[in-house]
DNA sequence: CTGCTTTTTATAAAATATTAATATATTTTA
DNA sequence: TAAAATATATTAATATTTTATAAAAAGCAG
Protein backbone atom coordinates (compact mmCIF):
# COMPACT_ATOMS: atom_id res chain seq x y z
CA UNK A 1 0.00 0.00 0.00
CA UNK A 2 1.26 3.13 -1.12
CA UNK A 3 0.85 6.30 1.21
CA UNK A 4 1.06 9.81 0.29
CA UNK A 5 0.87 13.28 1.95
CA UNK A 6 -0.49 16.44 0.01
CA UNK A 7 0.44 19.51 1.98
CA UNK A 8 -1.63 21.98 0.22
CA UNK A 9 -3.50 24.98 1.94
CA UNK A 10 -5.74 25.57 -0.82
CA UNK A 11 -8.36 22.91 -0.22
CA UNK A 12 -10.11 22.23 -3.34
CA UNK A 13 -6.88 21.61 -5.14
CA UNK A 14 -5.59 19.28 -2.69
CA UNK A 15 -9.07 17.60 -3.18
CA UNK A 16 -8.90 17.51 -6.90
CA UNK A 17 -4.97 15.90 -6.53
CA UNK A 18 -6.53 13.19 -3.94
CA UNK A 19 -9.13 12.12 -6.19
CA UNK A 20 -6.96 11.97 -8.98
CA UNK A 21 -4.01 9.70 -7.07
CA UNK A 22 -6.86 7.59 -5.36
CA UNK A 23 -7.93 6.17 -9.03
CA UNK A 24 -4.87 5.22 -8.95
CA UNK A 25 -4.86 2.87 -5.95
CA UNK A 26 -2.54 5.38 -3.63
CA UNK A 27 -4.03 6.02 -0.06
CA UNK A 28 -4.17 10.19 0.21
CA UNK A 29 -4.17 12.31 3.09
CA UNK A 30 -3.98 15.73 3.46
CA UNK A 31 -3.27 18.70 5.75
CA UNK A 32 -3.65 22.46 5.03
CA UNK A 33 -1.13 23.67 7.61
CA UNK A 34 2.97 23.95 7.43
CA UNK A 35 2.96 22.78 11.01
CA UNK A 36 0.85 19.84 10.70
CA UNK A 37 1.93 18.40 7.59
CA UNK A 38 5.72 18.74 9.11
CA UNK A 39 4.58 17.24 12.07
CA UNK A 40 2.80 13.87 9.99
CA UNK A 41 6.03 13.77 7.75
CA UNK A 42 8.09 13.22 10.19
CA UNK A 43 5.92 10.97 12.38
CA UNK A 44 4.25 9.10 10.35
CA UNK A 45 5.25 6.87 7.83
CA UNK A 46 4.43 8.35 4.19
CA UNK A 47 6.14 6.70 1.00
CA UNK A 48 5.80 9.80 -1.01
CA UNK A 49 5.03 13.69 -0.15
CA UNK A 50 3.66 16.30 -2.27
CA UNK A 51 4.23 19.64 -1.05
CA UNK A 52 3.02 23.37 -1.95
CA UNK A 53 5.83 26.22 -0.91
CA UNK A 54 3.21 28.93 -0.49
CA UNK A 55 2.03 27.78 3.11
CA UNK A 56 0.70 29.14 6.25
CA UNK A 57 3.06 28.95 9.16
CA UNK A 58 6.09 26.93 8.66
CA UNK A 59 6.73 27.27 4.51
CA UNK A 60 7.52 24.70 1.97
CA UNK A 61 11.12 25.15 1.94
CA UNK A 62 11.78 24.59 5.30
CA UNK A 63 9.45 21.33 5.29
CA UNK A 64 11.48 20.25 2.67
CA UNK A 65 14.89 20.88 3.79
CA UNK A 66 13.91 18.81 7.53
CA UNK A 67 11.73 15.97 5.65
CA UNK A 68 14.93 15.68 4.49
CA UNK A 69 17.35 15.31 6.89
CA UNK A 70 15.51 12.96 8.49
CA UNK A 71 14.12 10.67 5.37
CA UNK A 72 15.22 10.33 2.05
CA UNK A 73 11.27 9.48 0.27
CA UNK A 74 10.57 11.36 -2.56
CA UNK A 75 9.49 14.98 -1.95
CA UNK A 76 7.27 16.52 -5.03
CA UNK A 77 7.24 20.47 -4.57
CA UNK A 78 4.75 22.41 -5.84
CA UNK A 79 4.44 25.96 -6.20
CA UNK A 80 2.35 28.71 -8.51
CA UNK A 81 5.61 30.70 -9.65
CA UNK A 82 7.55 29.31 -11.98
CA UNK A 83 10.67 31.31 -10.25
CA UNK A 84 10.55 29.14 -7.46
CA UNK A 85 12.05 26.42 -8.83
CA UNK A 86 15.61 27.56 -9.94
CA UNK A 87 14.89 29.19 -5.99
CA UNK A 88 14.48 25.69 -4.66
CA UNK A 89 17.34 24.25 -6.86
CA UNK A 90 19.55 26.70 -5.78
CA UNK A 91 18.76 25.78 -2.45
CA UNK A 92 19.74 22.25 -2.42
CA UNK A 93 16.87 21.30 -0.61
CA UNK A 94 17.11 18.05 -1.97
CA UNK A 95 13.35 17.87 -3.64
CA UNK A 96 13.13 14.99 -6.27
CA UNK A 97 10.88 17.39 -8.15
CA UNK A 98 9.04 20.67 -9.17
CA UNK A 99 5.43 21.23 -10.89
CA UNK A 100 4.37 24.81 -11.47
CA UNK A 101 0.73 25.74 -11.30
CA UNK A 102 -1.46 25.02 -12.45
CA UNK A 103 -0.65 20.92 -14.16
CA UNK A 104 -2.80 18.28 -15.65
CA UNK A 105 -3.89 15.83 -12.56
CA UNK A 106 -2.63 12.81 -15.05
CA UNK A 107 0.80 14.71 -14.89
CA UNK A 108 1.33 14.76 -11.56
CA UNK A 109 0.17 10.87 -11.39
CA UNK A 110 2.77 9.94 -14.02
CA UNK A 111 5.31 11.89 -12.03
CA UNK A 112 4.15 10.42 -8.78
CA UNK A 113 4.08 7.19 -9.89
CA UNK A 114 7.69 7.75 -11.44
CA UNK A 115 8.97 8.72 -8.26
CA UNK A 116 7.75 5.84 -6.20
CA UNK A 117 9.02 3.07 -8.93
CA UNK A 118 12.39 4.90 -8.76
CA UNK A 119 12.54 5.01 -5.11
CA UNK A 120 11.74 1.38 -4.74
CA UNK A 121 13.99 0.29 -7.37
CA UNK A 122 17.00 2.28 -5.67
CA UNK A 123 16.32 0.74 -2.28
CA UNK A 124 15.42 -2.17 -2.66
CA UNK A 125 18.14 -3.47 -4.30
CA UNK A 126 20.23 -2.69 -0.96
CA UNK A 127 19.34 -6.32 0.70
CA UNK A 128 16.44 -5.59 2.90
CA UNK A 129 16.24 -8.21 5.47
CA UNK A 130 12.99 -7.21 7.13
CA UNK A 131 10.59 -9.58 7.36
CA UNK A 132 7.41 -7.57 7.42
CA UNK A 133 3.13 -8.21 8.14
CA UNK A 134 0.99 -6.08 6.87
CA UNK A 135 -2.92 -6.02 6.93
CA UNK A 136 -5.36 -3.56 6.94
CA UNK A 137 -3.24 -0.69 7.93
CA UNK A 138 -1.75 -2.62 10.17
CA UNK A 139 2.30 -3.06 9.53
CA UNK A 140 4.74 -4.95 11.48
CA UNK A 141 8.08 -4.99 10.98
CA UNK A 142 9.69 -7.71 12.68
CA UNK A 143 13.16 -7.05 11.90
CA UNK A 144 13.12 -3.62 13.61
CA UNK A 145 10.60 -4.96 16.29
CA UNK A 146 8.24 -2.10 14.89
CA UNK A 147 4.11 -1.51 14.48
CA UNK A 148 2.49 0.93 12.87
CA UNK A 149 -1.44 1.57 12.33
CA UNK A 150 -2.24 4.02 9.41
CA UNK A 151 1.54 4.48 8.77
CA UNK A 152 1.70 5.69 12.91
CA UNK A 153 4.28 3.93 14.96
CA UNK A 154 2.71 2.79 17.88
CA UNK A 155 5.24 1.75 20.67
CA UNK A 156 4.64 -2.31 22.54
CA UNK A 157 6.44 -3.10 24.96
CA UNK A 158 8.34 -6.88 24.36
CA UNK A 159 5.57 -9.29 24.97
CA UNK A 160 3.04 -7.03 23.71
CA UNK A 161 5.41 -7.03 20.51
CA UNK A 162 5.40 -10.91 20.34
CA UNK A 163 1.80 -11.70 21.13
CA UNK A 164 0.49 -9.42 18.50
CA UNK A 165 3.03 -10.49 16.27
CA UNK A 166 2.22 -13.77 16.95
CA UNK A 167 -1.46 -13.51 16.10
CA UNK A 168 -0.84 -11.51 13.15
CA UNK A 169 1.80 -14.20 11.59
CA UNK A 170 -1.05 -16.59 12.13
CA UNK A 171 -4.14 -14.81 10.97
CA UNK A 172 -7.54 -16.61 10.86
CA UNK A 173 -6.41 -19.04 13.48
CA UNK A 174 -7.95 -19.05 17.10
CA UNK A 175 -6.10 -19.55 19.94
CA UNK A 176 -6.92 -20.21 23.37
CA UNK A 177 -4.94 -18.62 25.95
CA UNK A 178 -3.14 -21.49 26.98
CA UNK A 179 -1.79 -21.56 23.66
CA UNK A 180 -0.43 -18.20 23.53
CA UNK A 181 0.55 -18.98 26.57
CA UNK A 182 2.98 -21.98 25.44
CA UNK A 183 3.64 -20.31 22.41
CA UNK A 184 4.92 -16.84 23.64
CA UNK A 185 6.21 -17.23 26.98
CA UNK A 186 8.79 -19.49 28.48
CA UNK A 187 8.10 -23.48 28.52
CA UNK A 188 8.48 -23.60 32.39
CA UNK A 189 7.11 -20.71 33.41
CA UNK A 190 4.68 -21.71 35.54
CA UNK A 191 2.09 -18.54 34.80
CA UNK A 192 -1.86 -17.59 35.09
CA UNK A 193 -3.30 -17.29 32.16
CA UNK A 194 -4.88 -14.17 33.11
CA UNK A 195 -1.69 -12.44 32.05
CA UNK A 196 -2.66 -13.37 28.60
CA UNK A 197 -6.19 -11.43 28.64
CA UNK A 198 -4.22 -8.23 30.42
CA UNK A 199 -1.73 -8.17 27.05
CA UNK A 200 -4.42 -8.42 24.97
CA UNK A 201 -6.02 -5.64 26.33
CA UNK A 202 -3.01 -3.52 26.60
CA UNK A 203 -2.25 -4.45 22.60
CA UNK A 204 -5.47 -3.42 21.81
CA UNK A 205 -5.80 0.13 23.71
CA UNK A 206 -2.49 0.84 21.27
CA UNK A 207 -3.19 -0.38 18.03
CA UNK A 208 -7.53 -0.70 17.70
CA UNK A 209 -9.68 2.76 16.82
CA UNK A 210 -12.29 1.34 19.37
CA UNK A 211 -10.86 -0.84 21.94
CA UNK A 212 -14.27 -2.38 22.61
CA UNK A 213 -14.77 -3.23 19.21
CA UNK A 214 -11.48 -4.27 18.27
CA UNK A 215 -10.98 -4.76 14.16
CA UNK A 216 -8.07 -6.81 14.63
CA UNK A 217 -7.74 -8.70 17.14
CA UNK A 218 -10.95 -11.02 18.08
CA UNK A 219 -12.21 -12.45 20.86
CA UNK A 220 -14.37 -15.73 20.69
CA UNK A 221 -16.35 -16.78 23.32
CA UNK A 222 -15.05 -19.60 25.39
CA UNK A 223 -12.09 -20.37 23.27
CA UNK A 224 -9.51 -17.51 22.91
CA UNK A 225 -8.61 -14.76 20.67
CA UNK A 226 -7.95 -14.57 16.77
CA UNK A 227 -6.71 -12.18 14.48
CA UNK A 228 -8.97 -11.04 11.60
CA UNK A 229 -7.77 -11.18 8.35
CA UNK B 1 34.84 11.59 -9.41
CA UNK B 2 31.48 11.52 -11.21
CA UNK B 3 31.50 9.86 -14.96
CA UNK B 4 28.99 11.03 -17.45
CA UNK B 5 28.33 9.70 -20.59
CA UNK B 6 26.82 11.33 -23.64
CA UNK B 7 25.27 9.23 -26.14
CA UNK B 8 24.66 11.75 -28.41
CA UNK B 9 24.85 11.95 -32.58
CA UNK B 10 25.01 15.82 -33.29
CA UNK B 11 28.43 16.24 -32.02
CA UNK B 12 27.94 20.27 -31.61
CA UNK B 13 25.45 19.72 -28.76
CA UNK B 14 27.03 16.94 -26.95
CA UNK B 15 30.67 19.20 -27.24
CA UNK B 16 28.34 22.32 -25.61
CA UNK B 17 27.05 19.81 -23.07
CA UNK B 18 30.15 18.39 -22.25
CA UNK B 19 31.68 21.75 -21.98
CA UNK B 20 28.98 23.17 -19.36
CA UNK B 21 29.12 19.53 -17.39
CA UNK B 22 33.47 19.73 -16.90
CA UNK B 23 32.81 23.22 -15.78
CA UNK B 24 31.01 21.67 -12.84
CA UNK B 25 34.16 18.87 -12.40
CA UNK B 26 32.01 16.29 -13.99
CA UNK B 27 34.42 13.53 -16.45
CA UNK B 28 32.42 13.46 -19.69
CA UNK B 29 32.66 11.28 -22.81
CA UNK B 30 30.65 11.10 -26.02
CA UNK B 31 29.59 8.54 -28.13
CA UNK B 32 28.13 9.56 -30.83
CA UNK B 33 26.13 5.62 -32.00
CA UNK B 34 23.77 3.81 -30.38
CA UNK B 35 25.77 0.63 -30.32
CA UNK B 36 28.99 1.89 -29.25
CA UNK B 37 26.78 4.10 -26.62
CA UNK B 38 25.25 0.64 -25.30
CA UNK B 39 28.01 -1.48 -25.57
CA UNK B 40 30.33 1.38 -22.81
CA UNK B 41 26.98 2.22 -20.70
CA UNK B 42 26.81 -1.38 -20.02
CA UNK B 43 30.43 -2.53 -19.99
CA UNK B 44 32.06 0.23 -17.84
CA UNK B 45 30.93 2.19 -14.86
CA UNK B 46 29.13 5.28 -15.53
CA UNK B 47 27.47 7.40 -12.84
CA UNK B 48 24.54 9.12 -15.22
CA UNK B 49 23.89 9.04 -18.76
CA UNK B 50 22.45 11.06 -20.98
CA UNK B 51 20.75 9.62 -23.58
CA UNK B 52 19.29 11.27 -27.33
CA UNK B 53 15.97 9.54 -28.51
CA UNK B 54 16.75 9.54 -32.20
CA UNK B 55 20.12 8.04 -32.97
CA UNK B 56 21.59 6.01 -36.00
CA UNK B 57 21.41 2.42 -35.28
CA UNK B 58 20.02 1.62 -31.66
CA UNK B 59 17.39 3.63 -30.52
CA UNK B 60 17.73 5.64 -27.21
CA UNK B 61 14.22 3.33 -26.29
CA UNK B 62 16.25 0.55 -26.69
CA UNK B 63 19.42 1.81 -24.85
CA UNK B 64 17.52 2.74 -22.33
CA UNK B 65 15.85 -0.42 -21.53
CA UNK B 66 19.21 -2.54 -21.54
CA UNK B 67 20.96 -0.30 -19.38
CA UNK B 68 18.05 0.06 -17.02
CA UNK B 69 17.93 -3.78 -16.92
CA UNK B 70 21.45 -4.14 -15.98
CA UNK B 71 21.80 -0.83 -14.04
CA UNK B 72 20.30 1.55 -11.42
CA UNK B 73 21.89 5.07 -12.34
CA UNK B 74 20.51 7.53 -13.58
CA UNK B 75 19.40 8.10 -17.25
CA UNK B 76 18.19 11.74 -18.72
CA UNK B 77 16.58 10.85 -22.21
CA UNK B 78 16.98 14.26 -24.90
CA UNK B 79 14.30 14.38 -27.31
CA UNK B 80 13.80 16.96 -30.18
CA UNK B 81 10.24 16.27 -29.62
CA UNK B 82 7.56 17.01 -27.15
CA UNK B 83 5.57 14.06 -28.00
CA UNK B 84 8.25 11.80 -27.14
CA UNK B 85 8.33 12.19 -23.41
CA UNK B 86 4.70 11.17 -22.92
CA UNK B 87 6.10 8.03 -25.30
CA UNK B 88 9.00 7.68 -22.83
CA UNK B 89 6.87 7.83 -19.88
CA UNK B 90 4.11 5.23 -21.67
CA UNK B 91 6.39 2.36 -22.13
CA UNK B 92 7.91 2.73 -18.67
CA UNK B 93 11.32 2.35 -19.69
CA UNK B 94 12.66 3.45 -16.28
CA UNK B 95 14.16 6.70 -17.32
CA UNK B 96 14.84 9.04 -14.67
CA UNK B 97 14.11 12.39 -16.50
CA UNK B 98 13.32 13.90 -19.72
CA UNK B 99 14.53 17.25 -22.01
CA UNK B 100 13.23 18.67 -24.50
CA UNK B 101 15.47 20.49 -26.97
CA UNK B 102 16.45 22.99 -27.04
CA UNK B 103 17.30 23.30 -23.41
CA UNK B 104 19.78 25.59 -21.62
CA UNK B 105 23.23 23.98 -20.45
CA UNK B 106 23.03 25.23 -17.12
CA UNK B 107 18.86 23.47 -16.53
CA UNK B 108 21.06 20.34 -17.87
CA UNK B 109 23.75 20.77 -15.15
CA UNK B 110 21.00 20.92 -12.70
CA UNK B 111 19.49 18.42 -13.48
CA UNK B 112 22.52 16.43 -13.66
CA UNK B 113 23.90 17.24 -10.12
CA UNK B 114 20.09 17.01 -8.75
CA UNK B 115 19.99 13.43 -10.05
CA UNK B 116 23.49 12.55 -9.14
CA UNK B 117 22.59 14.05 -5.17
CA UNK B 118 19.49 11.47 -5.20
CA UNK B 119 21.14 8.47 -6.66
CA UNK B 120 24.12 9.09 -3.83
CA UNK B 121 21.28 9.55 -1.20
CA UNK B 122 19.08 6.48 -1.91
CA UNK B 123 22.07 4.17 -2.48
CA UNK B 124 24.43 4.96 0.26
CA UNK B 125 21.87 4.76 3.12
CA UNK B 126 20.97 0.95 1.77
CA UNK B 127 22.65 -0.38 4.54
CA UNK B 128 25.60 -1.40 2.13
CA UNK B 129 28.95 -1.87 3.57
CA UNK B 130 30.36 1.51 2.59
CA UNK B 131 33.06 3.23 3.91
CA UNK B 132 31.47 5.90 5.05
CA UNK B 133 27.99 6.22 7.17
CA UNK B 134 26.14 8.95 7.46
CA UNK B 135 22.61 9.23 9.33
CA UNK B 136 21.03 12.44 10.92
CA UNK B 137 24.51 14.36 11.85
CA UNK B 138 26.44 11.16 12.87
CA UNK B 139 29.18 10.18 10.61
CA UNK B 140 31.79 7.13 10.99
CA UNK B 141 34.84 7.02 8.41
CA UNK B 142 34.95 2.95 8.74
CA UNK B 143 38.92 3.42 7.09
CA UNK B 144 40.05 6.25 9.24
CA UNK B 145 38.02 5.19 12.25
CA UNK B 146 36.88 8.31 13.12
CA UNK B 147 33.51 9.74 14.01
CA UNK B 148 31.77 12.98 14.13
CA UNK B 149 28.84 14.44 15.06
CA UNK B 150 27.59 17.25 13.42
CA UNK B 151 30.79 18.05 12.16
CA UNK B 152 33.11 17.79 15.36
CA UNK B 153 35.19 14.97 16.17
CA UNK B 154 34.69 12.02 19.41
CA UNK B 155 37.01 10.04 19.92
CA UNK B 156 35.90 6.35 20.77
CA UNK B 157 37.70 3.75 22.09
CA UNK B 158 38.20 0.43 20.02
CA UNK B 159 35.39 -1.37 21.14
CA UNK B 160 33.44 1.70 21.22
CA UNK B 161 34.02 2.09 17.61
CA UNK B 162 33.66 -1.62 16.92
CA UNK B 163 29.77 -1.61 18.56
CA UNK B 164 28.45 1.75 16.88
CA UNK B 165 29.87 0.96 13.56
CA UNK B 166 28.08 -2.30 13.66
CA UNK B 167 25.07 -0.92 14.98
CA UNK B 168 25.14 2.08 12.61
CA UNK B 169 25.56 -0.52 9.81
CA UNK B 170 22.41 -2.33 10.51
CA UNK B 171 19.98 0.45 11.27
CA UNK B 172 16.43 -0.14 11.94
CA UNK B 173 17.42 -3.91 13.04
CA UNK B 174 17.12 -5.22 16.74
CA UNK B 175 19.85 -6.90 18.28
CA UNK B 176 20.28 -8.80 21.15
CA UNK B 177 22.99 -8.15 23.70
CA UNK B 178 24.19 -11.46 22.86
CA UNK B 179 23.94 -11.02 19.15
CA UNK B 180 26.26 -7.95 19.68
CA UNK B 181 29.08 -9.61 21.44
CA UNK B 182 28.90 -12.63 19.21
CA UNK B 183 29.52 -9.81 16.16
CA UNK B 184 32.14 -8.12 18.02
CA UNK B 185 34.13 -9.61 20.44
CA UNK B 186 35.98 -12.70 19.42
CA UNK B 187 34.01 -16.00 18.88
CA UNK B 188 35.55 -18.00 21.88
CA UNK B 189 35.74 -15.27 23.88
CA UNK B 190 33.74 -16.11 27.07
CA UNK B 191 32.27 -12.69 28.15
CA UNK B 192 29.27 -11.17 30.36
CA UNK B 193 27.17 -9.62 28.23
CA UNK B 194 27.03 -6.72 30.72
CA UNK B 195 29.73 -5.00 28.80
CA UNK B 196 28.03 -4.61 25.98
CA UNK B 197 25.91 -2.19 28.35
CA UNK B 198 28.79 -0.52 29.77
CA UNK B 199 29.93 0.22 26.03
CA UNK B 200 26.36 1.22 24.72
CA UNK B 201 26.40 3.31 28.01
CA UNK B 202 29.76 5.17 26.94
CA UNK B 203 28.65 5.56 23.65
CA UNK B 204 25.91 7.55 24.41
CA UNK B 205 27.78 9.46 26.26
CA UNK B 206 29.94 10.40 23.83
CA UNK B 207 27.74 10.74 20.91
CA UNK B 208 24.34 11.57 22.02
CA UNK B 209 23.45 15.18 23.23
CA UNK B 210 20.87 13.48 26.00
CA UNK B 211 22.08 10.41 27.03
CA UNK B 212 18.96 9.44 28.90
CA UNK B 213 17.29 10.44 25.80
CA UNK B 214 19.11 8.75 23.09
CA UNK B 215 18.48 9.76 19.37
CA UNK B 216 21.24 7.40 18.36
CA UNK B 217 21.27 4.02 20.16
CA UNK B 218 17.38 2.99 21.31
CA UNK B 219 16.79 0.19 23.87
CA UNK B 220 14.41 -1.79 23.06
CA UNK B 221 13.30 -3.09 26.55
CA UNK B 222 14.02 -7.14 26.93
CA UNK B 223 15.25 -6.95 23.93
CA UNK B 224 18.65 -5.18 22.75
CA UNK B 225 19.40 -1.91 20.94
CA UNK B 226 18.65 -0.60 17.56
CA UNK B 227 20.05 2.11 15.77
CA UNK B 228 17.46 4.52 14.77
CA UNK B 229 17.09 5.53 11.06
C1' DC C 1 55.40 1.82 36.11
C1' DT C 2 51.78 4.59 34.07
C1' DG C 3 47.89 5.79 31.67
C1' DC C 4 44.26 4.04 29.05
C1' DT C 5 40.90 0.62 27.79
C1' DT C 6 38.13 -3.16 28.95
C1' DT C 7 35.69 -6.05 32.02
C1' DT C 8 33.52 -7.14 36.21
C1' DT C 9 30.72 -6.17 40.07
C1' DA C 10 27.32 -3.89 42.84
C1' DT C 11 23.58 -0.87 43.27
C1' DA C 12 20.04 2.27 41.70
C1' DA C 13 16.58 3.28 38.60
C1' DA C 14 13.38 2.27 35.12
C1' DA C 15 10.26 -0.38 32.59
C1' DT C 16 7.53 -4.20 32.18
C1' DA C 17 4.97 -8.30 33.73
C1' DT C 18 2.04 -10.47 36.85
C1' DT C 19 -1.32 -10.93 40.18
C1' DA C 20 -5.51 -10.04 42.25
C1' DA C 21 -9.72 -7.83 42.85
C1' DT C 22 -13.68 -5.93 40.68
C1' DA C 23 -16.68 -4.92 36.89
C1' DT C 24 -18.86 -6.15 32.79
C1' DA C 25 -20.44 -9.14 29.34
C1' DT C 26 -22.13 -13.64 27.67
C1' DT C 27 -24.02 -18.05 28.11
C1' DT C 28 -26.52 -21.48 30.59
C1' DT C 29 -30.04 -23.07 33.34
C1' DA C 30 -34.10 -23.06 36.03
C1' DT D 1 -37.16 -14.41 31.17
C1' DA D 2 -34.56 -13.92 35.30
C1' DA D 3 -31.05 -15.69 37.97
C1' DA D 4 -26.93 -18.19 38.18
C1' DA D 5 -22.75 -19.56 36.32
C1' DT D 6 -18.98 -18.63 33.52
C1' DA D 7 -15.78 -15.94 30.71
C1' DT D 8 -13.62 -11.83 29.64
C1' DA D 9 -12.47 -6.78 30.44
C1' DT D 10 -10.73 -3.41 33.29
C1' DT D 11 -8.07 -1.39 36.83
C1' DA D 12 -4.65 -0.88 40.13
C1' DA D 13 -1.22 -2.58 43.15
C1' DT D 14 2.78 -5.46 43.53
C1' DA D 15 6.57 -8.13 41.92
C1' DT D 16 9.96 -9.10 38.71
C1' DT D 17 13.01 -8.28 35.21
C1' DT D 18 16.02 -5.46 32.66
C1' DT D 19 18.88 -1.70 32.00
C1' DA D 20 21.61 2.43 33.59
C1' DT D 21 25.04 4.06 36.34
C1' DA D 22 29.14 4.29 38.93
C1' DA D 23 33.13 2.55 40.62
C1' DA D 24 36.55 -0.84 41.24
C1' DA D 25 39.42 -4.46 39.31
C1' DA D 26 41.85 -6.46 35.60
C1' DG D 27 44.31 -6.24 31.33
C1' DC D 28 47.44 -4.16 28.19
C1' DA D 29 50.60 -1.18 25.45
C1' DG D 30 54.18 2.04 25.66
Amino acid sequence: MNRILIIEDEESIAALEKDYLELSDFTVEIENTGEKGLERSLKEDFDLIILDLMLPGVDGFEICRQVREAKNIPIIMVSAKKDDIDKIRGLGLGADDYMTKPFSPSELVARVKAHMARYDRLTQSGAQDNEVVEIRGLKIDKTARRVYVNGEEKQLTTKEFDLLTFLASNPNHVYSKEELFRNIWDMDSIGDIATVTVHIKKIREKIEFDSSNPQYIETIWGVGYRFKV
